[in-house]
DNA sequence: ACCTGTCAAGTCTGG
DNA sequence: CCAGACTTGACAGGT
């Protein structure tokens, strides 16, 4: 199985580097001139872009092929007191520079729309502004001239007191939505509500891929065990990605991946937390098992050192491969993992 | 230069 | 019913 590991949003090598500067809505009410205010909104995501761009650049250079993007790449997109703006009239041109980047060079970027995006809510206005925020994402990704490979994931939400009802509730709610949402997204089990199983089961009602976070699973995982997960779990989760190829016309399973996320506590008491680094050991075995029924995976580092915690895991991962154990470092963002047997 | 409170947004918990 | 926690990077205002 050929892995592809990626990292989120920043990168700590660069300097002034960062791709989610912003500017606050109280601050940017303050000015006399809005129109003013408008353009320096639009410079901040101008220079987001060129920053994203920067990093997208130094992927490429390191032989890494797999990139989330800054959700806050366009301060204030969706605040309710600037929807008469439109961003991409100035910047459709940057966007499409930093999305032709990425496809030229083999990158496989998204989205993660953070947790006010929420289609389980039995709120109406929560859910218009979580469709919102959704579209902005998803035009973003259409700005940059990337196709439907290009996701955003979000979580299915709260529970409000009953989590099943909250899941049906989120099944219906993101079911009504157009192709244009659905085929833009991906659902990921989170850390305190819904198990893998759980989302598992509304990802497959809802017609959409599942991306598996190993880290949510070890804090939050109900009902199922270890080997269950490898044995049972895995290969479901593995069949929404390849209906969601089927579905899309991706005849090669490299072309659309299935996607997990990997990460490590950050200390016994605070299991939940992102430590810095992301442990191997653990890793390896999930993909191990994981290799006996697949051949591409992609593999998302969420860790506090973002890039350098990719750089030291390949590092890890060599001097494991120097102990003879199953994997084999391809590149400074690729490996190969042999099946556990 | 460094520290602290705040930020547009949602949900959950505890008082 | 309301305040605070949760979580994250960055800004703004203070020292």
């Amino acid at each position: 199985m050929i892995v592809r590991f990626g990292f989120v949003a920043m990168s700590l090598q660069l300097t002034n580097a960062s791709p989610s500067k912003t500017m606050t809505f109280a601050n940017f009410s303050k000015l006399d001139d809005r129109e003013a205010g408008i353009r320096k909104l639009e410079r901040i995501a101008e220079e987001n872009l060129n920053n994203s761009l920067r990093i997208l650049k130094l992927c490429h250079a390191s032989g890494i092929r797999m990139y989330r993007f800054s959700s806050k790449l366009i301060p204030l997109a969706t605040h309710e007191q600037l929807a008469d703006w439109d961003p991409f009239a100035e910047l459709g041109e940057k966007f499409r520079e930093v999305g032709s980047y990425a496809k030229e060079h083999g990158i496989r970027v998204s989205f993660h729309p953070d947790h006010f995006c929420v289609f389980s809510t039995p709120r109406p206005e929560v859910l218009a502004k979580s469709e919102l925020d959704l579209l902005n994402h998803i035009r973003m990704l259409e700005a940059m001239g990337l196709d439907e490979a290009a996701k955003c994931n979000i979580h299915i939400g709260g529970a409000y007191g009953d989590k099943a009802v909250a899941g049906e509730r989120f099944v219906r709610q993101f079911g009504a939505l157009s192709s244009r949402f659905k085929n833009r997204v991906t659902l990921e089990n989170d850390d305190k509500t819904f198990t893998v199983l759980e989302t598992l089961e509304a990802a497959e009602r809802a017609g959409i891929p599942m991306v598996l976070d190993i880290h949510h699973h070890a804090v939050n995982p109900g009902d199922t065990a270890e080997n269950e997960l490898y044995e049972q779990l895995w290969p479901r989760i593995s069949l929404t990605w390849q209906k969601e190829r089927e579905r899309l016309g991706y005849a090669q399973e490299r072309q659309l991946p299935p996607k997990i996320h990997a990460s490590s506590p950050k200390s016994d008491t605070d299991p939940r937390g992102h430590a810095d680094f992301v442990e191997a050991e653990p890793l390896v075995r999930f993909l191990r098992h994981a290799a006996r029924t697949t051949e591409h995976l992609d593999c998302m580092l969420e860790a506090k050192s973002k890039d350098e915690a990719l750089l030291k895991l390949i590092e890890d991962l060599r001097l494991l491969e120097a102990k003879g154990e199953a994997v084999k470092v391809l590149d400074g963002g690729s490996v190969e993992v042999f099946p556990q047997v």
